[in-house]
DNA sequence: TTGTAAGCGTTATCAG
DNA sequence: CTGATAACGCTTACAA
């Protein structure tokens, strides 16, 4: 199916035809679009009202070039390591919708990017600034892009961060408070379903911490170790990895899970398994809102908050994209349980010390 | 916490100083750039090693300006309207990775545009090429977009789609596919649970095809209509129209939910009322495979695979922009049907067609 | 308050 | 094969 004829795009209307139409110069026309002060009211009218009849917008490109300020935040995100989760989609949202309210453009990339092409990305002229994710502990972004005096803004952190700016959760607490509940509910057969293996592994931070805080909880609350590397974070695997964790360990009854389709997996697991949620089992995940309800029974969570924290990351680099002494913000975010249909009190008949 | 002496951005080098640097002419080393012919292949080596050596990468910017062109793909996602839902989330990814191997930018934008905005959009060089989203029967931005030559792909369709490329789904028959699987199953009283009056008043696509499909399953099956507007497509909103249909049609025995979060609502409300699914009830999901395995019991659905479409529509549009003859493309995806657990054989007991 | 003119870093045209 | 030189559309000193 071939197109009827596509007229060539209409050359469009330039500063200079303002200019002209209104009969002043270019730079006139330049301030007024630019808001500068030092220009007469009666021209800023006459030259507007050019403005408006031709339909006249601004190239950007334009703009840019003679500005040296492109406007546009780009987020990293890395595919290659990625399934992506709902965790990393709602950030995007959150981001851009904050970029646009903030009149930046926002531009997703999703190709891997070794040390130049962060560079280029900036000396070519791509972005004013970038969010950084899937922070590894050691990673070498931050110190990269501070050195060369490139804006941006991590979600999550490394180990050091002094003098970046991140807006993260603090994973650590997060696990403890999950734990917490679960140990004031009764239980004390705990088990963590995640993939810290692979995670610490890549020095991811929320791995790595959210392992730390299970540590932690277990130290406090004197609970021996019980945990399960899940492959991938699907319904498939949260099952698979809950079965292989109940022929080790038959005693579990509690699992705090990292992400909904874990733990959607470890309900489905454990049903199959004769026991019932939250009646035999409690299940507590990591998750946004919107996958623990999805699941049932709705899930007791730690609510992970991805769009908003996508928004606050977008926001910070907008702020420090402003500011001419470029100040360093860290906001790391109180975790909430919230407690819904996936947990309750360890019945006596499965109370095993 | 203010920042340590961050330096000031290093001016990076333009293509001038890898002229001078190689003793050649600007234009030589933008021909070699451009991998344009007639270039001697000493030359060629001599400017690529000094390019190498001093790390030099163009300037997007300055190229968009004088090449007129600016690698740039646009999703336009105007938030007002918009519930996110997997179903939008998934596009976006699929849409940028499919930018990113075309070696175009992905540029999302959920600001709401207006005629002038969109045209804007082209004029002021900000993309090549736009994907349009939540497109209306009506809809007046593809006709305004073809009148100035402006090239752009839709996901969804018009009523009239003449010369207009896209990528959709076949939703009347995907609503037919789902109550022919029930009837099969020995339904005979099934209930549309989804927005064709919310949708249908703004003239979206996809509830007026719904709606359609629905109409025509029941003129063929011969059923009773039975339906429910969802005001949201949330589990509560699923929820709280579900138990509503149930006051008011008792005897309903299967669901058609448009979305995995409806069907989540919809199963728990049954469950609230006593019946079990699929055992009792039978519930079937218009939704992305993800969501359908994390709904427990799993859902049979009709499957929508976004992040195809989204990859699909933007590939379409990377050729759109490839190709000097413009020509095109319209593609109706084929809906499957997924049988997982939600659905099951009408019980004797519950028969009442 | 306004205009002139010099960039910004490329590409493209046209001679050589 | 290569090099001037003029765009591209705008911003920004600096001058008037």
């Amino acid at each position: 199916m071939s197109a009827k004829n596509i007229p060539a795009p209409a050359k469009s209307a330039t500063i200079e035809d303002v200019a002209r139409l209104a009969g002043v110069s270019v730079s006139t026309v330049s301030r007024i679009l630019n808001g500068k002060p030092d220009v007469a009211e009666r021209t800023r009218q006459r030259v507007q009202d050019i403005i408006q009849q031709i339909g006249y917008t601004p190239h950007v490109g334009a703009q840019r070039l003679a500005g040296n300020k492109t406007n546009i935040i780009a987020l990293l995100f890395p595919m290659d390591h990625a399934e992506f989760t709902q965790f990393e989609l709602d950030f995007f949202i959150g981001a851009a919708s904050a970029a646009s309210r903030n009149h930046y453009f926002f531009n997703l990339l999703t190709e891997p990017l070794d040390a130049n092409g962060m560079l280029n990305l900036y000396r070519s002229g791509q972005a004013d600034g970038v969010i950084l994710m899937q922070i590894r502990l050691d990673d070498w972004r931050p110190a990269l892009l501070r050195e060369h005096g490139f804006p941006f803004v991590m979600i999550g952190r490394c180990a050091e961060n002094d003098g970046y700016s991140y807006v993260d959760m603090d994973f650590e607490r997060a696990m403890f408070m999950a734990c917490e509940e679960l140990v004031s509910l009764g239980h004390r057969q705990i088990a963590f379903l995640g993939r810290p293996a692979w995670m610490r592994a890549a020095q991811l931070g929320p791995a790595c911490r959210l392992w730390e805080g299970y540590q932690q909880a277990r130290a406090h609350f004197d609970l021996q170790p019980i945990y399960q590397e899940v492959a991938h974070l699907t319904v498939q695997d949260g099952y698979a990895a809950t079965l292989k964790l109940l022929d080790e360990h038959p005693t579990v009854t509690a699992f705090v899970c990292v992400h909904g389709a874990s733990a959607s997996g470890a309900i489905r697991a454990l049903r199959e398994r004769g026991r019932k949620v939250p009646r035999d089992s409690s299940v507590i995940a990591l998750a946004t809102n919107k996958i623990a309800q999805l699941v049932t029974p709705a899930l007791t969570h730690v609510n992970f908050p991805s769009d908003s924290i996508g928004h606050q990351a977008a926001q910070m680099l907008v702020r420090l994209l402003g500011s001419h002494a470029p100040s360093v913000e860290q906001r790391l975010l109180e975790p909430t349980l919230t407690i819904r249909d996936s947990t309750a009190a360890l019945s006596p008949s499965n109370k095993q010390g």
